[in-house]
DNA sequence: TTGACATACCTCACGGTTTAAGGTATGAGT
DNA sequence: ACTCATACCTTAAACCGTGAGGTATGTCAA
């Protein structure tokens, strides 16, 4: 086609999908599906990202054990469940850190007017 | 050569350091190496970017009219000094409320646990 | 019963971005 | 003479969200 433009890796957007999927299942079973609209949900719309985005996130991190996962048939749906395994916690620690530094960097960078 | 892997896209930093650059200069002329120097410095060294990050991100935005630069002989040391061009100024502010967006975003997922 | 829509899963090419490493040249200090 | 910091530049590689494509099933109204 002509004219097809993607609009490719929007600012600061990196990393984020892997972060809030751990911490949404740190809480609570979820499947993709459902993982999808409690992103939106949760961040107030702020944020949402695309199946493109999620499924393939939770593929990977299962292979990668932070995720384990069962298929099973729930309100006459067929869904694959996800919860976060022992090592999944331990890197959801470690990327809340990682964010905790950028955010602070940003915020020492940008709000540095009267420090 | 076998073994040599790159850490590319780390977690958080896409757009950041088009982010800084521009809230930098918006403060004061500054010329790259400064540039590199001052974000290490004005973020506690929480964050800290290459030179094959910054200096290639001040070409492509003074190709694209949102800085002017000047090469100047300052302290016996040949410099190029990028200032912020008023386009500059408005994509700041509108990179400056995508940070915003994704900041309160990831927040409200992740101290959402006393929301 | 047909159609539309939401649910629920999946895959892929593309484009943009940081990293890591390479390079050149000059000034300062020992 | 040597080393180091300054100051500029370029490139390949790896990564990741987007946008679009696809399949299948359940629900509900016309």
């Amino acid at each position: 086609m002509s004219g097809v433009v993607k609009n490719a890796n929007p600012s600061f957007l990196n990393g984020v999908p892997e972060l809030l999927i751990l911490q949404l299942l740190a809480q609570q079973e979820r499947y993709g599906y459902d993982l999808i609209k409690a992103i939106q949900a949760r961040t107030q719309a702020q944020l949402s990202f695309g199946e493109g985005c999620i499924y393939p996130h939770l593929h990977h991190l299962e292979e990668a054990k932070l995720l384990a996962s069962s298929r099973r048939r729930v309100e006459g749906r067929d869904r694959v469940y996800y919860r976060l395994t022992a090592r999944g916690r331990k890197r959801l620690a470690a990327l809340a850190r990682d964010w905790d530094r950028v955010a602070t960097g940003v915020s020492l960078v940008l709000g540095g007017q009267h420090a």
